[in-house]
DNA sequence: CGGAATTAGATTGCGTACAATTTATTTGTA
DNA sequence: TACAAATAAATTGTACGCAATCTAATTCCG
């Protein structure tokens, strides 16, 4: 009935747990470029915007812990974010390297329209509440260990 | 105890199914990094080669429905495959349109040094095995739904 | 049969990701 | 207090990832 196993199974996308996780991150990143493109934000620009909305004002290390990115990733970003008009970047006083992120009046605003995003991707992952929860925990589970 | 909900709490970070998904993978392709460095090729190369290990011989779109890429990130790919010596690219006799890919004899070669990946990836995510059957399959299935 | 529609790859342009390096600033310590 | 080590961003170079477009080959149909 089944194959016979040999030890080149490990190489079979089948029994890949990192190919499910890199193609379904990829795609549903990829179903968010339409709502987010409404609002004029790219995913990445949308997570940046997520965490300055619910913490507020922090520097460029802090933002890059909490995304898990660096500054190779985060100034250009950060650079586009600051020429649309949704952040500003200015130097800290107390320690002239860091950078604070702060957000502007239409940073803050975006915040209301940015709730057609959540509500744009409703229904597209079928998943339900549990499966959705258990998958959020173990993700989260492996990303905290694997740090 | 817990925080008043409000209708922003959809846009907190901790509430999003996409961000543990978006980082978990970059964190663990991260990883992937050094080992197949070792072996020459790149996260995308090594599933390209997988797939060819597993499957052989397929086109260039048939690769890319298995992988969820399409031409404008495949071509590139293929082409540095080709010059790495690990496949050949040859347009199908049937069909002057599609590209058939297939493995060199070094191609073949390395999937026994490519055991190596694996095995150095083990024990680097912190699940049970148990966890790591749960994630994978609800990944495949929001994958399977969501395309 | 023959032109329109479709299809497979290739190309272009933009936006990440990230390793490695550089620069400026701050900290730790002899 | 000098000065080495550490730190935060910025920069550089490489490799995707994908939408949009282009080209060539094939298929569909009237």
């Amino acid at each position: 009935m089944s194959e016979s196993p040999d030890k080149f199974d490990v190489l079979k996308l089948g029994n890949q747990l990192c190919f499910p996780l890199y193609a379904c991150a990829k795609e549903i990143v990829r179903i968010y470029r339409e709502p987010l493109g409404k609002i004029g934000l790219t995913y990445t620009q949308y997570i940046v915007m997520m965490v300055l909305w619910e913490f507020g004002t922090m520097t460029e290390k802090e933002l890059g812990a909490k995304l898990y990115l660096d500054s190779g990733t985060l100034t250009p970003v950060l650079k586009k974010l600051e020429k649309s008009g949704f952040v500003k970047r200015q130097r800290a006083e107390k320690d002239e390297r860091s950078l604070n992120i702060s957000l502007t009046d239409n940073g803050i605003k975006l915040k209301e329209k940015a709730l057609q995003v959540p509500q744009a991707l409703d229904g597209c992952i079928h998943l339900s509440y549990d499966e959705m929860l258990t998958l959020r925990a173990l993700l989260n589970k492996a990303l905290k260990e694997t740090k």
